[in-house]
DNA sequence: AATGAATGAGAATTCATTCAT
DNA sequence: GATGAATGAATTCTCATTCAT
């Protein structure tokens, strides 16, 4: 494409303003947190958003796609958070530190991603958004815990099963304490690290 | 109208009582679970049971009364099947082995009654039918779990957490073994009840 | 089903209040002839009903149903008075002259009627309520002109041809004067019958 | 923006202006004949044309400007191949045959535009794109059918009845044989110009 | 001229609930 | 107790149209 082509899709195209997108994504996980799913209107996000609820069609096709779409974005955020530091290099013990460690990190920092996304996982198939759920998408840190378990280091079974008794166990956690407006002490984190760290060696 | 025609009014009526009410209540059971909260309306859950949706006013006063009061019992009817055969006096280990063992049986075998508990119990407070957990219906066995951390046995620290790790942990998988309709071969069981242990005793 | 029953029927039952639908159809009609298809909204026939735009969807599945339902009633009343008087045995001059002057009469004193078909039987397909139109409906007297060719009466061909013909050429030329609110004179009406006639016979 | 740039802006409208134009009417077109008038949107008139819905309105002030735009320049079309050659010389008996064969022909030929144009003629004053209709348009060949009264050929009598009878027996006729896929048979042809004729000759 | 974004107004339809019987 | 009818309020979504570019 020439310089004189894109000036002219320039001068033709008005850009989508991403503060309204972005309004309307807030809103959304704003107000399921407030009122749950049954309670979650598309007039109710517009007005939060400070748009008209017509704008919302403008950049979902309906709701269905629009929570898919937020959910799935809030997903993609979340395990990136997950996963930072967290390479295939670094032993076992200390990856599901880390792990553990970013999970309550974002769960803290981001509580209302974190509400969101554990409601829309606990909604049945055809309501929920996406059914590839957080699990799925941790896929490369699984390497990891294999080799732990060749080593002798993890319990032997299926990778999956340890992974998620570990994840669930501190999602719940994290969720009653924060419903409770309370936070995690540094001696708390470690117990945690420790019930996963001794659930899952061998 | 006749003295005849009344009393056969009356006899329709009782007759069918019992049956309605239990058919409202599996209705909306069945029907959390296939459309979720966004989608559960009261005609739909009025067709499902065969009644006419006035007469879902009949048992309940209204649609929030009527989840929680479902949700209710859904609740107190698992906490029953958790609890069985956990005594305050036997050993923590066994008490441990014993709750997975009730909470993967109930799983199993009451699977709507389980899915319909854990949406409830990830709706926001606001839309929550009632917010006493699980978790808080369990208090009984806690003693028994304070007993094994003054022995020495357990971890120290919040018995609420020791339990509330296991319970997510093991719920979570079951959650997902069930969507995938598979089941817990014994070795399985075997395994997270180890996992459990593990992560809670010393 | 015994007199008992019946009455049990009769007092757990509310009837359908019929003003009401026939309130529905009455505004459909109307409507129609104002605004045409293009701007007949629920909310406008409920408003002049005089009820509430749900009670619409009490009597109709949706407006699709509810457009199909009302011209399905309306054609029938028309080929009602359409057929009125022409029995299989008349001769088939009497027949024709029959029909127009029962066609002038409805599309005179039901102008509302004859105008709300005229407009859903040129609807597309998709849009249209029924495709089966007025003239498959007067099949029964297909036979009387069928004999008329027969006895070398009428010109010979498809039967249908010739009344569509007719029957066609007279509709337009009474909307035309409706339209400009006039009426038909006897001797224009004997004109029509006689133009129709010249149409037909051999 | 350099000079050069501006030129390039304006060489490419240019270009698109009148096929843009085009590509609008014969969307209307086609999806008049599809959906109706009452599912006719702008956005999806402009879909079908492949342009933005926003520039119909640099084409036309409004949805009803449009449709009268286009309505009055298919009638033109129409009655353009209705008169060729229909001079004002012929002797009425071939200036009726050629007419018939005339609409036959456009029927046949331009269906879409044929069944548009009946649609319009048939919706409500208030809705119709413009309530002139084309036997009025067909003024000029009246005085044919004039003369041909006083010459005693004709029957007498208002002459719009005389030629109104023929169309729309006609174009009827056409609709119906055109919405079943079916084509005329020169025989078929013929029996209608003899019907019409029949009709209005003494 | 052309258009994507934006929107208020209004569309069809559903909802939870009430009521007379 | 049971229900069909009825409905106001609310729902999701579409519409015709405008506007800045």
């Amino acid at each position: 494409m020439t310089v004189i082509e894109q000036s002219l899709i320039i001068f033709f195209m008005r850009v989508k303003d991403e503060n309204k997108k972005e309004a309307i994504f807030e809103a959304i996980i704003e107000l399921l947190n407030e009122v749950g799913f049954a309670n979650l209107s598309m007039s109710q996000i517009a007005k939060r958003a400070g748009v008209s609820s017509s704008t919302i069609y403008v950049y979902f096709e309906n709701k269905e796609d629009m929570l898919k779409t937020v959910y799935m974005d809030v997903k993609k955020k979340f395990v990136g958070s997950l996963l930072q530091g967290v390479e295939q290099s670094i032993p076992v013990r200390q990856a599901m530190e880390k792990l553990i460690q970013n999970l309550l990190e974002f769960a803290l920092t981001q509580t209302a991603y974190f509400f969101f996304m554990e409601q829309c996982s606990n909604a049945p198939m055809k309501a929920q958004p996406s059914n590839v759920d957080a699990i799925d998408m941790m896929k490369p840190v699984f390497k990891i815990f294999e080799k732990g378990q060749q080593k002798g280091i993890l319990k032997p079974g299926d990778s999956v099963i340890l992974l998620s008794f570990c994840y669930h166990g501190v999602t719940q956690i994290a969720k009653d304490k924060l419903k409770r407006d309370q936070c995690f002490s540094d001696s708390e984190v470690k117990e945690l690290i420790q019930m996963c760290w001794d659930a899952i060696r061998k």
